[in-house]
DNA sequence: CATTTATATGAATATATGTTAATATATTCA
DNA sequence: TGAATATATTAACATATATTCATATAAATG
């Protein structure tokens, strides 16, 4: 119950519910989600650390990034399922998503 | 999406989570709310207001009393339906509930 | 190895939220 | 009609939360 709480707590959040529904469609590093929803790359951060802690996102280094992926055990959830099944990404966040991912921005970040 | 928002900060909350799980077996107005979950009427009156806000509960005046129940269009929604899977009454709540009908609270409210 | 890059964390602050106590409103009933 | 009952609302307060700014950490790179 208070797990559950916790669950629609870090969804009750336009912002993590953006970046939630944005690694549904694939795994983005920190810098991504930063060029993608256009925020400060702290805000970032700390929405990312209540979707992880109410267990939604898993996280893993690689090299100088880190990967947010989400967590595959919580999608099994029916909240979760019925979750995607009601709501979608915004075109917008759509957009951006496809235009950062050709762009390869991961690589590039540095020359920015 | 802000309705979706809406929606989770509804459920995002223990006292609310547990008014909503009792209304989906069967409605109930609100002095048998505060008699099953013993908590200050100002207090349950608050928590259905948010419900009621956030499209998850319907209610009716008959007679003195006001009447809860769950919005059944809401309750058509693919995440109540997950929140129905995974989520149920606790033994206690339940326990209570039965307690609360079978004393027939409703009937009985002025001579308390 | 000093600098740059990517990310996390902490402190400060403003805003939102939950709870309580007190009061208002509306209905019933004697 | 006035008292009792059921519920809603308001105000006050404490606590939680989201955001920003500044700083810390850790990896890569020249």
């Amino acid at each position: 119950m208070e797990k559950m709480g916790k669950l629609f707590r870090a969804l009750a959040d336009e912002t993590r519910l953006r970046i939630y529904l944005l690694l549904l469609k694939g795994e983005l590093c920190v810098c991504e989600l930063v060029d993608i929803l256009n925020m400060e790359q702290s805000r970032i951060s700390h929405s990312l650390r209540v979707l992880r802690e109410a267990s939604l996102v898993d996280d893993r280094r690689e090299g100088k990034w880190i990967i947010y992926s989400v967590n595959p055990e919580m999608s099994r959830n029916g909240i979760i399922q019925g979750l995607r099944d009601e709501l979608k990404l915004s075109t917008q966040d759509l957009k951006n998503l496809d235009r950062c991912k050709k762009e390869k921005l991961r690589e590039k970040c540095k020359k920015r």
